[in-house]
DNA sequence: CGGGTTTGACCCGCGC
DNA sequence: GCGCGGGTCAAACCCG
């Protein structure tokens, strides 16, 4: 019984201790009950600020489709204007092409030439039209070798407008250059294949600025040094590299230094890619490829008589040569062609651009002057020989115009020119001095089209800010446009390869800017080229749609490449 | 040992 | 036909 009353009685005291913990459990539970509308209230606030946030960012984005809207429309209408101005580019080609009577061999030169290095075309002139055509954009960005997330109406566009570009992946693997151990049996039918082609190769010849001995073009390609040769006429010895990122890859490079001045590096490069390119190769391959899509359609102009089909290739090189300061001459018969401020001549052999990223300042040294009074015969010794050369200098009283700032927004100098006093009025003085090659190599290194997802995001006020100074400043419309029918021209065809068509629809909404426009090159290679740092392989560019406005790409893991 | 560089020889186109 | 010059080959060499 004790144990029975003393069980009950602990029963009832637990049951005491039973209410009064179940007091303490309302007591928590209205605690819990009060933490939870305080919580409430809380997240009420919360949201509340959520949604103001939620309201501005969607104020933002409204105000980022306004911009971008406005960006497509002035795009837009630069590409009509190009294409305005391209008649009467094609119309003065014509005439210098009847002037010069020297078809095939365009030389394009970005900025004053004092190219010591007279090109000997030794193909026969037997072209055809078509095949002007696809020599003309060699250099530029294969399509066939890269994974094209978007297809659209920019691939019909491009593919009627460019034929080419389906010729090109044949052209490829007919030119293909076959490894160097059996380079020796195949090399006949390599030369059938140039018969059967006799197009010649466009050729890019990059002038940049190197005061190291042995620092060479990095430009995101391994090469391979399979000669070398003591060019007439200049007591530096020639360089001859193949690319090795692929063994079957076509391009070639020449690296010499100018004869003249030493400090110059001349990198000619020759042949298209097969295979997927680094960014920073991705950039240069942009580069030239606009150069000698702009060569070619000049050279489509010539007296050779271009093909009907070659029109929108002359389109398109006229886009190229938008905002760009480049200079028309003929070496031939010493004289000047003003374009806007453009030298041109052809040559039977390879055509070639040369894009001149040497300073002014720098040049002042060399015989050659400034190409506003650039004689001929000093960038081309030759009479036959010509070239057409487009300047990022400009002149010495004009410092550097352009900077970016973290914003990601473009300050431009107040000496920025937007040169209307040519003919054609399209050209852009990117500045002059040594800095003006940072600023092309950072403009460049912005330019590649990246498909790698690690993409900065901004803050919206960046890109508002930047949206708007793109949209605001004719001068960096006018170097937008020169920068995206680089690309866009590239191919001849309207950037199939890139996703967007020329029409500019697709463009916009892959058009991204980074955060920050990088400062000029920081890896202390003195080469101007160093803004083609080399990326990791392990970013094959499968070409993307997009075009990418990035943060500086990170320095340069090692540099391979010496003369 | 493999890959890259060097370097003399060779090929080929062009001009005389 | 010959010489010149650019471009390429390939064995030897170098280097990590």
């Amino acid at each position: 019984m004790e144990v029975a009353l003393g069980k009950s009685g602990e029963v009832v005291k637990e049951e005491k201790r039973v209410e009064s913990s179940g007091d303490e459990d309302g007591y928590k539970e209205n605690n819990f009950l009060k933490d939870i509308k305080l919580e409430s209230a809380k997240a009420d606030r919360e949201m509340g600020e959520v949604r103001q946030e939620n309201q501005r960012l969607r104020m933002h984005l409204n105000q980022i489709m306004k911009d971008y809207q406005t960006l497509q429309m002035q795009f837009d209408n630069i590409l009509k204007q190009e294409a305005k101005e391209s008649a009467n580019m094609a119309a003065r080609t014509d005439l210098l092409d009847q002037a010069t009577d020297e078809p095939e061999l365009v030389s394009l030169s970005l900025g004053r030439s004092t190219s010591s290095e007279p090109r000997k075309d030794q193909n026969p002139k037997r072209l055809k039209d078509d095949q002007q055509e696809n020599e003309g954009l060699a250099l530029r960005l294969d399509s066939s070798s890269f994974e094209m997330p978007k297809t659209g109406p920019s691939t019909e566009n491009s593919s009627k407008s460019s034929p080419e570009n389906s010729l090109e992946a044949n052209k490829e693997a007919g030119e293909s250059w076959p490894p160097h151990k059996v380079l020796k049996t195949t090399r006949r039918e390599d030369d059938e294949v140039l018969e059967q082609n006799p197009a010649k190769k466009a050729r890019v010849s990059v002038r940049v600025r190197c005061d190291t001995p042995t620092v060479s073009m990095n430009d995101g390609c391994q090469w391979r040094k399979y000669g070398q040769k003591i060019a007439k006429g200049n007591p530096c010895p020639r360089a001859y590299y193949r690319c090795t990122v692929a063994p079957t890859c076509p391009v070639r490079k020449q690296v010499q230094r100018c004869a003249e001045d030493m400090s110059i590096l001349i990198t000619t490069y020759e042949g298209t890619h097969n295979h997927p390119l680094s960014i920073s190769a991705t950039a240069m391959a942009s580069t030239t490829s606009a150069a000698a899509s702009m060569l070619l359609s000049g050279s489509s102009t010539s007296g050779t008589g271009p093909a009907a089909s070659s029109a929108g290739t002359i389109a398109s090189s006229s886009a190229d040569l938008q905002g760009l300061n480049f200079y028309l001459s003929d070496n031939s018969n010493t004289r000047q062609y003003y374009l806007p401020n453009s030298s041109m001549s052809s040559a039977p052999s390879h055509p070639t651009i040369t894009l001149d990223l040497t300073s002014h300042s720098s040049s002042s040294t060399s015989s050659s002057s400034h190409f506003n009074k650039i004689s001929p015969s000093n960038f081309l010794s030759a009479p036959r020989y010509s070239s057409t050369n487009l300047n990022f200098s400009s002149l010495e009283s004009s410092p550097l115009p352009i900077s970016w700032t973290n914003n990601g927004v473009l300050n431009y100098g107040t000496q920025m020119q937007y040169n209307k006093n040519h003919v054609g009025g399209n050209s852009l003085n990117f500045g002059s001095k040594q800095n003006q090659e940072n600023m092309f190599h950072s403009f460049m290194q912005n330019l590649v089209p990246n498909s790698s997802p690690p993409r900065q995001i901004l803050p919206t006020d960046s890109i508002a800010a930047a949206t708007k100074a793109i949209t605001s400043d004719p001068s960096f419309q006018s170097a937008l446009a020169t920068a995206l029918t680089s690309i866009i021209g590239s191919n001849g065809g309207g950037g199939r390869n890139l996703g967007f068509q020329t029409g500019g629809e697709n463009f916009g909404k892959s058009l991204n800017f980074g955060e920050a426009f990088p400062s000029p090159n920081t890896n202390g290679n003195k080469c101007s080229s160093s803004y083609l740092t080399q990326t990791p392989p392990s970013a094959p560019n499968s070409l993307p749609a997009s075009l990418t406005f990035l943060q500086p790409l990170p320095p340069p893991t090692a540099d391979k490449f010496s003369t």
